[in-house]
Parts: structure tokens; sequence; C-alpha cells
DNA sequence: GCGCGCTATGTTTGCGCTAACATCGAGGCC
DNA sequence: GGCCTCGATGTTAGCGCAAACATAGCGCGC
């Protein structure tokens, strides 16, 4: 049947319909569906046909029923809005067509604690095997969470190591080289702004930005904060453009980047000729900016990937990898930062 | 048990166990676990401990099995980086959620007739009572379809409005709303960045785009094409950079209008001095570009809203509403657009 | 005081599927 | 030629749940 209008049509065609037209016992449709060895040419053919012939289409929810197993893996998120969350839930939703798993998405209502309790409520009685969280842990933790039984899980972006495995971007070494990249620019230190307090991302580029300079024996400037959207970046690029000292900033994403070019421009100072600007994300839209900006690249495909792999290897009972895996970043260079103004 | 890392423990918990700890039938467990009337609340509180204790978590395929409905809504589209794929489809999560349905992701690997092909035949397999489908509906068409029995859709951004009850912003007001507020502000005649060839959304903000310019007896301008992507309108920038009669421009997306602001600049064209530009979208950071794009907001979260909406009347065979649902635009005026300059 | 109706609970059944076991027939080996 | 093996297919059973029906106990009206 070509895609059309479809109606209800009361019962679904079951193994035993085909069964009957085939004149085939169900088991053998069965192995027909499930492509077990040991059916003979001939009768796959004539069971392939009445399948066809009747739109047969398998009852996943009988097959879970009967294997125990639901094939499927939750995603727990807090928003899609980010481009960070978006392009890992959908590599995950990739890695894992193509092992044979579906994805469920189990958005939290509100970011609070009752928001996470609600969506781990709803996950008990959803169909998964297991479970992707992408959130900040602490929050995960204070809510003081049940976790169905026999539900494994792994964590994005968090510090939580020791209980789950965790997959994340090297936060850390990106923004170590978006710092030492300004430091050798040959700019005196380097100005930051960070996400939001309750960030374990905002907060480890934070402490590696802290380090480098540091280590660099470089005064550490005050931090300014935001919360990821370009607005704030804004404000934070406001205080910055009023800094006569500040020659450079790294922030901690890409849109909060382009606030902080933006007040810039309008406070005249000018990029990169008067202060140099890195971002982090390296999201598509980062190499249009006004200029276009340099930035820490993190591989959100590979993050994906390896959620689904250490998920999977959790639910087959395979011996678990490392606690930790982290995804090497690499700093795109293109036209923000120069050497700070000679004067 | 407070989160922890949990092993599998060979059976899960059934209600036939609650029920003999509980000391009743299984059946009273169900009508427990259901909400169903009818149990003495003495009763209720036993078999709620029991449940509690035995960390009883009902099965769902079972459930859906005995039910005949699996209370998932699958989606279906290419892909989670564009803006508004990835907000609609949060919205759908969340509103899905609210009425007690789930949603799962079928992505298309490849973004062709296979592609497609692949998905739907996954599809067959899911156990989904209902499909939203985010694309091209031709592409659709095109791949000859075979939609499972039983399983009803709604479709997102197409003009399948004669097969499908579609859901769509109001495309072609939002662009005529864009023309019409550059014609208002003076300008001569407003040129036209559009999306890729087979984007319906592209192709109707276009039509709209000229319409409005032949009803106000302006010369229609030849069309730039872009694919969405920054990169593309900063292309096509470039082009309308190098053309002195341009003094407005109407980009068929937020992005794309990025680029064309940065060809603009690069080539000393001042926007809104010289050029005025509108976008389309009102993604977030449209705000903060150089200088904060006037663009078209779409609602994509009543979009996501009206979807499930009318998924779940077909699933629960209630009157259809109309064929076709057109979620409203309106102009965001902010500082991309001024009156042409007078020389 | 007897039966009627009503409520709380129990029992039976089958949803569609597949693992495990059963059967059946063809061919090989002595 | 009888028996054994092995491959193809059939039969049985049960996964966990909830609808439908069964039962039991209680209060109430007359």
């Amino acid at each position: 049947m070509t895609a059309g209008r479809t109606r209800r049509t009361g019962r679904a065609v079951s193994m035993a319909d085909v069964a009957r037209l085939a004149g085939v016992s169900a088991q053998t449709v069965s192995r027909v569906s499930t492509g077990h060895p040991g059916v003979v040419e001939s009768t796959r053919r004539q069971v392939l046909a009445a399948m066809q012939e009747l739109g047969y289409r398998p009852n996943s929810a009988a097959r879970a029923l009967k294997l125990g197993e639901f094939r499927t893996i939750g995603v727990i998120l807090f928003t899609l809005a980010t481009t960070g969350n978006s392009r890992t839930v959908e590599a995950i939703a990739g890695y894992a067509a193509k092992e044979g798993y579906a994805i469920t998405l189990i958005p939290v209502a509100v970011p609070t604690q009752d928001g996470v309790l609600g969506a781990f409520t709803r996950l008990g009685e959803l169909a998964v095997d297991g479970v992707i969280v992408i959130m900040e842990v602490h929050l995960l933790d204070a809510a003081n969470l049940t976790l169905p039984p026999g539900v494994q899980v792994v964590v994005v972006d968090s510090d939580a190591g020791d209980r789950y495995p965790v997959v994340d971007t090297d936060q850390a070494d990106g923004a170590r080289q978006a710092v030492q990249h300004l430091l050798d620019l040959g700019h005196e230190t380097v100005w930051h702004v960070t996400g939001p307090a309750e960030s374990f991302a905002a907060e480890r580029r934070t402490q590696a930005w802290r380090r480098t300079l540091l280590e660099a024996g470089r005064p550490v400037p005050p931090v300014h904060r935001g919360d990821w959207s370009a607005d704030s970046g804004y404000r934070a690029g406001l205080a910055l453009a009023a800094e006569p000292r500040c020659t450079a900033v790294f922030a901690a994403n890409d849109q909060m980047a382009l606030g902080v070019l933006r007040a810039l421009h309008e406070h005249g100072r000018a990029v990169p000729g008067d202060v140099s600007i890195v971002g982090f994300d390296d999201i598509p839209d980062s190499s249009s900016y006004l200029p276009p900006l340099t930035t820490v690249h993190q591989d959100f495909a590979e993050v994906g990937r390896r959620c689904v792999q250490g998920l999977l290897r959790q639910i087959r009972d395979e011996p678990d990898g490392p606690g930790t895996v982290l995804v090497p970043t690499r700093l795109v260079r293109r036209a923000s930062t120069a050497p700070p103004p000679s004067n």
C-alpha cells in the first residue's frame, strides 16, 4: 500500500494470520521474521509473500514481553535547545539505530529537582533497557532518585565517574588550549565569561582557565558569569568593554562570545585589533560571526557514539570500559584572535 | 534504593510478587497500579507498600500487549541540527509527556529516498501508535512508502494537506510581513536569499516574497539560493554586496541572514545604513547579531503542541480537525532595517 | 428474616510472540 | 533393510498484564 491516510482496521495482522495464509506454523513465520536459519528457501519465500500480502507488522510489545528486553534506550535531558544537546542526541539516535535500538526522549519538564524526579518516575514506566542522562549530575543526586532496577545508566557532562560511567568532551584541555593560544599571541592575561553556576562543563572550563593562567604566572581577572545565551554574553561584554586593560577574552561558549562581540563592537573596541576572543563549541554559525570566531571544537558525534557504546556494553553485561571517557577537543583558529595592540 | 550503579538482577519484579507480599490477588495490584476505583483504602495502602518494598515497575510491554496500544509517538526527521526541528521536537516531547505519551526518535540516516525508506521500515517494527513526520513530504511520496496500518500520521512543514493532516508555521504570511515591512520603509524592492530547492518552507517563503512584490508593482530581482547555513548566506551576500542597487534583503532564515551580514560588512556596506536585512525564525542568537536582526518569529512550541493534539485526535478516533493548521508568525523589529539611503 | 443489589476482591483468559522440545521424513551407513 | 542422524517444521507453554466474568460478604427494605 502506498502511503495514504489509513484508518484503524480493528485487529492488527498477527503471525497466526500470516501462518494460515502461507500454510505453515506460526513458529516458521517467527523464524523468517527474526532471520533464524533452518528455513528452506521456498518456504521462506512463501512466508515473505504472505507477510507482504497481509501487511504484517511484528508486534514489538509481544516480542519485548517474551524476550524481556525492549531494545530501546531512554535519553533524559533538560533541553534540546542547546547545540551540544541536540547534536549529541542526534548522534545517539543514529548510533543506537545502527545497533537496532530505538531512542525514547524523556524531557525534564522543569529544571528543578521535582522535574528531574518526575522524569525518572516516568522512566520507571517506560520500556527502556538503559538510560543516557544528559545533565548536571548534582541535580540528579540532590533529587535522591530511584533508578529502576535493571536499567543501566551512562551520564554525559558531569563528574559522576565514580558511580556511573561518564562520557564527556575534554572540557579542561579545550579551555587550556584556548587560554594558551591567547597567551602565546602575547596577551598579558585572559578574561573569562563563564556559564551558569550549576554547570559542571562551565565549572571545569573555568578551572582550566584559572589553572592555565596561574601556571603561566599571570594575574587572574575577575570572572563574568553568563547563562550560555548570547544576551548574557552581551551583558558580560558590556562590562569587559569598560575595562581598558582587557585585551583577550575566553567565553565558555560560542553564543556568549557572540554577545561579547556585539558589546565590544558597540563600544568601538575592534576585534581582534583591540581585543581577541575565543569561544567554545564551534557551532556552525561561529564561522560567520563578525569576525569569524576562533573557538574550541567539540566532537558531539563522538560523544554520542561513546555513550551508546558504553551503555550497550552494560546492557549486554560486557566488562565495563573506563569509568570516564574523554573525547578530545581541538582549537579552531579563525579571525577573532590576534596579538594585543602594541601601545 | 538511591541512585547507584545497579546490576541486572535476574528476573524483574512482577505483579504476582507484589500480590503475594501484599496478600492480595494480582488483579488488585493491577487495579492499584492503574488507579482504578473500587479498592478499599487499607488494601490500597498495603499494595503500595509492597510495591515500594520490592521496587515494582510495571512491565510496559505486557501492558501494551494487553491493551493493544503503546502510548508512544514516533517522530521521523532528517536532523535535529536546525533550530526549528529541535525546538519542535522538544515541544512535541513536552506535550506528549503531558498526555502520557512517550516519544521515539526515528532519525533518517541519509537524506535520500533510501534513507527515508529505511526509517519507515524501522518504524514498522517500532512500538508506536502514530507518527509525526518532520520533513519535506515529496521525499516521502517519492519513496513510495508503506505506512504500517493502524499508524496515524501528522506531517509538519509540507503541503500534503490533502492526504495527511498538516501543521505548519504560516510561512507565507511571515514572508509577506517581512517584505511589506521593507517596502513600507521605502525600499524600491527587496532581494531574496532562499533555502534549498527541495524545501517547501523555502518555496513558500519565496512565493510569498514574489507575490508581495508583484502586488506592490515592484521589480522582482533574481533569487539567490542557499542551503540554510550561514556559509551559504555568506556566499549569497557576496553577490548581493556587488549589486549596488540592492538596499533590502529578505533571507529565508536567520543563519543565512548572518552570513549576508558578514559579507556586506566585509565589503563595507553598512547595515542598516546602506542595506536592510530581515531574517526568518527568530532564533535566540539573532538578537545579538551585528546589528540585532529584524526577523520573523516562529512559534515552534505551538507547532509541536498542535502536532500532538492532531495526532492524538486521530489515535483516539475523534473527528479530525482541519486538514491544515497554520500557526501565525509575527515580525520582530530590531536594528537591521531602516529606510534606504537617501542618495 | 429473606432476598436483592451493590461493593470489594478473586479467577480465568488470552493478547502475540519465541524458546524449548517434539515430530517427521529423507538419506547414509552398516 | 533397519537404524541412526540430521535438518525442516510443528506443538506447547508462558512472558506480565488487565478485561471480563465470578464470587463473596454486607446492608437494606419489606
